[in-house]
DNA sequence: GCCCAGGTATAAA
DNA sequence: TTTATACATGGG
């Protein structure tokens, strides 16, 4: 028997599938067809993952699971208890939770975070997991191979990605985003924009920060709030999730769900792209 | 070929 | 303050 085995009902439940592919993290990849087995990296850390039976199966040492892994997936988070409140929030809520409740809420770098979101805008999925293999592999460290020999890079530092050029990031096929990305790069490492700050301050003195980066609208800037520094009272608003506060919450503010607001947003996410039909307008 | 994508910047109403 | 359009490019 290898690797480190975790029994996540200890903490609320956690599903590989449902939280690793449901659009907060981009650099994970499924391993078989039932999305039980994954692969992915986390800044500069390679992992392989077996959803089991009655266990999580980590293949890293007692070390990487204290270090990287646990507090990645947020292990130490009773995400029973907070589904728990916002179940009892909303019965919609209670349903979307019904069909992904083993999402939860990644711990991700900042910095990474912040590149994958500016290039998310007007992108799909798979498109934006393009992007960012081919922008760790132009100028992202190596950091050995994976099982079947395939080379491995870690996301480009902000000093790094700095030093980069339009002409040397075209391979990432980003199109109008590459400025943006340069842009923020150079801003992250120039100081001129400060993440310390920006975890630490006020969600509103936070979103202003962000949003001084060209590329950075309000819909990126609680993304980044969210997924890279984990705040979890942000609650990004994109035309799907406008949609459903108008059909599902008449009336209702992000508020409404409260200091894990982030939480219910993405377990709404989920269910919209279970039941697409749920979140179109009434009709008539 | 066509449509649209976890949007934003900009201009116009 | 709200609404329209261009933006680069690929996945389906």
């Amino acid at each position: 028997m290898t690797g480190i085995h975790y029994q996540p009902e200890a903490a609320g439940g956690l599903q590989l599938g449902e939280t690793l592919d449901c659009g907060q993290a981009f650099r994970w990849q499924p391993l078989d067809n039932q999305g039980l087995a994954w692969e992915g990296i986390a800044g500069r850390h390679y992992i392989k993952i077996r959803q089991e039976s009655d266990c999580l199966r980590f293949f890293c040492t007692e070390e990487e699971f204290r270090q990287i892994w646990r507090p990645y997936f947020d292990l130490d988070a009773d995400y029973g208890a907070m589904k728990e409140n916002l179940r009892k929030l909303d019965p919609i809520l209670e349903t979307a939770i019904a069909y992904a409740p083993g999402i939860r809420l990644l711990r991700q770098d900042p910095f990474e975070a912040m590149c994958a979101f500016i290039l998310s805008s007007n992108c799909n999925i798979p498109r934006i997991k393009g992007m960012i293999q081919r922008l760790c592999q132009i100028c992202g460290e190596p950091i050995g191979r994976n099982f079947d020999g395939t080379e491995l890079f870690a996301f480009p530092t902000a000093d790094t990605l700095a030093r980069q050029t339009p002409e040397s990031l075209a391979p990432v096929r980003a199109g109008f985003r590459t400025g943006y990305l340069l842009n923020a790069a150079r801003m992250v490492s120039s100081g001129q924009v400060n993440l310390a700050e920006i975890h630490s301050g006020s969600l509103n003195f936070s979103r202003a920060a962000l949003q001084t980066i060209r590329g950075v609208g309000p819909k990126v800037a609680e993304c980044i709030l969210l997924y890279g520094f984990h705040r979890l009272e942000a609650f990004p608003m994109d035309v799907w999730m406008k949609r459903a506060m108008d059909t599902l919450f008449p009336g209702k503010t992000p508020e409404f769900f409260g200091a894990d607001a982030g939480l219910a947003q993405q377990y709404l996410f989920h269910y919209s792209r279970m039941h697409p039909e749920l979140f179109q307008p009434a009709a008539g």
